[in-house]
DNA sequence: GCGCGGGTGGGGAAAAGTGGGGAATTAGGG
DNA sequence: CCCTAATTCCCCACTTTTCCCCACCCGCGC
């Protein structure tokens, strides 16, 4: 079971290829064998999950009745915008032209561990996301600090 | 279970390291392995809670549901904030720069042992927050306290 | 006084992040 | 079917940061 966690900026390079930062790598199971699953996210970003994580996920899609509309339009369009991809030497995922364009990531990438999965943002995109929210730091903590 | 108490001023060197004082350390069951993690805490302080502590806020942070936007903004801000961190062969720990200037802590940090957790302090922050209490220790004992 | 445990500081090796060149593979057109 | 062009990916090199280790200082107790 993976636990990322942290916030990193990196930079992505003209070819569209991204390190995953250390501190996360250092949290994935090593049962993944360093391979990973892009898709589009919430929120105009981009999830990446190691293999074993998108496993549970998967399993959970194929639950899904077959028979209703909304769930069928709901797995193609998940399943549709995933790719698998492994790490190069450098420990780099390198990330497609149509992934880039729907999170709106340019040179720069907000990486956020959200435990299962990895999340990839274009920072000014974050923040305007946050700035949206109802929500302050200190609510979120109250809610999820207190049992 | 750790109990962590007491009151400590420490020196934060150039490279961001802080002692864990020796007395907070025999508070922490063997079993945490070291391994702590650091984040935002209420009232402009750091909190840093012990492994085996911190698996209990990551089981309810685990409940909150994917499909709910509210709480995919929760993980996001919880968990983005948060670090993983070992203490290195003196007993310290590193706090990224980012920790550091949300607490404003800069030369000289107040370590608080608070039950479960660890908090870290500018000092003339903690003292400015002393001051704006409307209570007194006394008035807010009876209010805390009282069956 | 001397040894030991605890707190403080810094230097150097190792790892992490960044960028680019070139070979191999694939696709497309003549 | 072959040649050419484009893309992919593998490898190398540089820079910065991290962390591991060593050394010192101070105070307390023996």
């Amino acid at each position: 079971m993976s636990s990322f966690k942290g916030r990193f900026t990196y930079s992505v390079d003209n070819k569209g290829r991204v390190a995953l930062p250390a501190k996360l790598r250092k949290s994935v199971s090593n049962a993944t064998n360093e391979n990973f699953i892009i898709l589009r996210g919430f929120e105009r970003c981009l999830y990446i999950y190691p293999q074993d994580e998108w496993n549970k996920l998967e399993e959970s899609i194929r639950g899904l009745t077959f028979s209703d509309a909304q769930h069928r339009f709901f797995s193609r369009t998940l399943l549709g915008w995933a790719t698998d991809c492994q790490l190069d030497s450098q420990q780099r995922v390198t990330l497609s032209q149509e992934h880039l364009d729907y999170a709106g990531i340019k040179n720069e990438v907000l990486i956020l561990g959200v435990l299962e999965r990895i999340e990839l943002w274009d920072p000014a995109i974050y923040q305007e996301y946050e700035k949206n929210q109802p929500a302050t730091y200190e609510t979120v903590v109250e809610r999820v600090l207190k049992p």
